[in-house]
DNA sequence: TGCAATATGTTAGAATTGTAACAACTTGGG
DNA sequence: CCCAAGTTGTTACAATTCTAACATATTGCA
């Protein structure tokens, strides 16, 4: 069990260096049977981690060590998170709202997003010829938009935050502060009626709150278990967003409540 | 010939926009035979912009669509500029240079690296657990950063221009200005006795200004073919450069001209 | 146009990789 | 300590991919 955990976190780490890798190399690097690799590699591929070709493995940028803006923190530091079915049912839903959340993108728009694996599905589903602005602070959305051809591209810099693969500007006079966007796609660790939208680095609130600011439209995307959660960092209100996109397992009280408060909820 | 040119740049677009294809997709995809594809994909090997796994092919981030930094702009919009061996010994060259050049890092220095493909090549030659801080401003160097451990980043933001994979930014009260380095590794496109060191793209040059003025060693890395050549944009003297790391292919008057201005020369 | 050079397709056999089933080994409670 | 569940290795066979050589088609240029 122990064993197993290891070489997997290994493994992903190894493959993430090299950006991919032949089944019999990590056979022989890890001392295990090419069969082993495999099903290892298919628990990896199986959570969005590598992708799979015939003979060997590619790391998926942008889709691990999220470990910010949810509060998956748990889950991805549990010792047998990859075997938590959980995790894959929240990446289904996560998917599902970034596939519903790019069809409000509209063409030659400017839109900000945000960093975390949802934003990361987000920047999957748009057409990799549809034409638009994007402002962005993480590597994730970064690399991901970079490949689109008709996507004009800005990206805060800073501080690199190797966890969360964003960047932290500690210079609040910078253009940042000039920027503007018809909409702003945010994620959350937390969404609580009295406490707020909240998040668990202190270092991403800053971004967060400066781009709803900054933003015609609000949007926030998160899956249906954020919601009841509470994480250290404040940076909204629910009020405060025009939007939420969620998946369908809310508890009819925080329904009516988000309505209540002139959201509209979208639901998938 | 033609077909061919227009058909590898297509694979090169299709693999980087999927960051990874299987050769049987690849020859339904274009309609030709495994056979072709396996050797259009051999070609883009030998100039690192594939890495090839069996039974398929990966996109190599950060060595291609550098058309900044050097006079390789001519010989990448050549039609054929794929065949041109000229292009590989240039990537040999250049591979050399950077490696030379990683080994004037010393550890837990803070250094700024900037952008093009002898920089990614620089990233490369870097132990994965080497332990420094970078200062960059260019997505490729980003990218290979991001992946080791012991790598503390930083990354100037701004407009991002996809050709050269390069950050602009427009705001000069930015924190560039407050950033310093201990070294300062800076690519070019020309190397002028007279007209001095230039690029190509004017938004690159206020970067590599400034990036020279606030680090303490000022480090040129240009492949031979250079010297002599002019861009449009200038952005310092030869004597503004404590070291030059080139190849040993210049002639001896511009090899006394270097060391004449002050300036250590280093040959591969 | 016709020839030489290049590009592409085809084939068959070699090499590699994948699958499935079962055996052997570990591990963690009871 | 033993058992059940989970993990790993092995085997044989299927499927896929690779290589090389040759045949055919296309292209560039004299």
């Amino acid at each position: 069990m122990i064993k197993r955990e290891k070489r997997i976190q290994d493994l992903t780490n190894f493959i993430k260096v090299n950006n991919a890798c032949s089944i019999s190399e990590l056979s022989t690097k890890f001392n295990v049977s090419e069969m082993t690799i495999r099903r290892d590699l298919a628990i990896l591929e199986s959570n969005g981690i590598v992708r799979y070709l015939h003979g060997g493995a590619l790391y998926n940028p942008g889709l691990d060590s999220q470990q910010s803006n949810n509060e998956d923190v748990k889950d991805f530091s549990d010792s047998d998170y990859l075997f938590n079915q959980q995790i894959v049912k929240h990446r289904d839903d996560k998917i599902a709202i970034a596939r519903k959340a790019s069809t409000l993108l509209e063409p030659d728009e400017s839109v900000m997003i945000d960093s975390g694996t949802t934003m990361s599905y987000l920047c999957r589903e748009i057409e990799n010829t549809f034409s638009f602005t994007a402002v962005c602070w993480s590597l994730n959305v970064l690399v991901e938009l970079s490949r689109k051809p008709n996507c004009k591209l800005i990206s805060y810099g800073g501080y690199f935050h190797s966890q969360t693969k964003m960047f932290e500007n500690p210079y609040p006079s910078d253009f940042m502060k000039y920027t503007r966007a018809s909409k702003v796609f945010i994620s959350a660790g937390g969404v609580h009626p009295q406490l707020g939208v909240t998040c668990p680095l202190s270092y991403e609130s800053e971004t967060k709150r400066k781009a709803i600011e900054s933003s015609k439209t609000s949007i926030l995307l998160v899956d249906a278990s954020k919601f009841g959660k509470v994480c250290p960092t404040h940076f909204a209100n629910i009020e405060d967003f025009d939007i939420i996109v969620t998946n369908d397992h809310l508890e009819e009280s925080m329904k009516q409540e988000i309505v209540a408060r002139g959201v509209r909820l979208i639901l998938v």
